[in-house]
DNA sequence: TAATTATATAGATCTATGTCAAATGTTGCT
DNA sequence: AGCAACATTTGACATAGATCTATATAATTA
């Protein structure tokens, strides 16, 4: 689920903004509520944003890597309407909102390219929306290590080969299952060969497979 | 979950555009892989986006009403992402996404008008991932008439009387659930007297319970 | 290194919701 | 009106995944 910017936008919107922060592990870059004032770009390192209901209820609205781009739903108010928080050490380039104007203007393609990142946030999220409401666990985890698998690769890392940088507390939590489930379901993946699965490190043996089960229904 | 523009704002809009066009129940506005061209605000009726994915599988993305604006999914790429169809006679406003800019001239405020809408949409898709993900059938449902109730109220419309403009089939299908579960649901809630129900007319006795219930997890 | 705490796996039940089947109601068509 | 096609409601039963419990493994601290 690409909302990725090119690498070498990002540096060049770092070279402008020179903004770049490191946030430690547990860290969070901002939480709901805060003064809504930037967007940013994930340099290093992994980040998650979730949602707290008036019950107290978490939901993770997504997980990002370096590349992509969060913060797209502060901009129709003063304040932010999600928590993110850091997986790992990571950097972010901060992008000033109220200095996007001025960006536009050496980087020119820039609010169109803005645009197609919020169209693409959309669609992706509108994805996951059919992947809680209609794929059974099997098909729900095989969807998120596929998507992680998909984004190391569009990194020229290694599509086979994972570091999740999530919990499986997180796993659980996002996709509307317990650990428990989470559990079970990697295992079970392990056992048909799909996967090898030692803690965080998920080595795809079968991506077809895989692919066959992330359209598995309940 | 309101991502709806200013009415006054669509009328001058409608004026300047000149293209509302009238779309019969069951009519498809546009279909996924269609070239993009424009987004659109429903002036009149109720429309629904639906995804379909390789296998075939269906699932309604959302329910516009008047005033609400829809095709944000397409704006990354030369064709649209999602299928809309009209759920009775509807008529939308149509909005070349080509003469934004133009238009941005005559409405100064548009482009960022746009920002806005995107930015609702997302956190109302975000909004809709918690509710898959961690409520139960009759929060499911009850999170459902709460968001219509609103949205109704804010067109000057009683919140407390509305006409469902979709089928059970498609809220099962909106909120990851089987005509039978929403069936059943419907009956419940309507015998501790919270809403009364007949066919698609619904009636809200008590709001407060009701948003008791939104909160219901599993 | 041991002690402590978090995280992950695994087994045994329980339950909400799915599945199947049938009855009833609604809408459109000739 | 009468029929056909479809939509909704209701009941009986099955099951995926939740819950509860226990254990094992990894990470953190003393």
């Amino acid at each position: 689920m690409p909302l990725a910017m090119d690498v070498k936008d990002i540096d060049r919107l770092d070279k402008i903004i020179q903004r770049g922060r490191p946030i430690q592990s547990g860290e969070h870059l901002y939480r709901a509520g805060d003064v809504f004032s930037s967007i940013y770009a994930v340099r290093s390192g992994s980040i998650k944003t979730y949602l707290v209901d008036d019950e107290g209820v978490e939901q993770i609205t997504g997980f990002y890597l370096p590349g992509e781009v969060l913060g797209f739903d502060g901009i129709d108010n003063t304040d932010h309407g999600c928590n993110v928080v850091a997986l790992e050490t990571s950097t972010v380039c901060e992008i000033p909102f109220n200095r996007l104007e001025e960006l536009t203007l050496q980087i020119p393609t820039l609010q169109r390219h803005f645009s197609q990142l919020m169209s693409r946030q959309i669609k992706s999220d509108h994805q996951m929306l059919l992947t809680l409401s209609k794929k059974n666990a099997e098909g729900r985890v095989a969807t998120l290590l596929s998507s992680l698998s998909h984004r190391y690769s569009r990194r020229k890392l290694s599509p086979n080969a994972l570091r999740l940088p999530m919990s499986r507390m997180d796993i659980g939590n996002f996709l509307g299952l317990t650990i428990e489930t989470v559990s079970r379901t990697f295992s079970r993946l392990q056992k048909e060969n799909i996967i090898d699965v030692d803690g965080r490190e998920v080595v795809i043996n079968n991506h077809d497979r895989l692919n066959e089960i992330c359209h598995k229904n309940r």
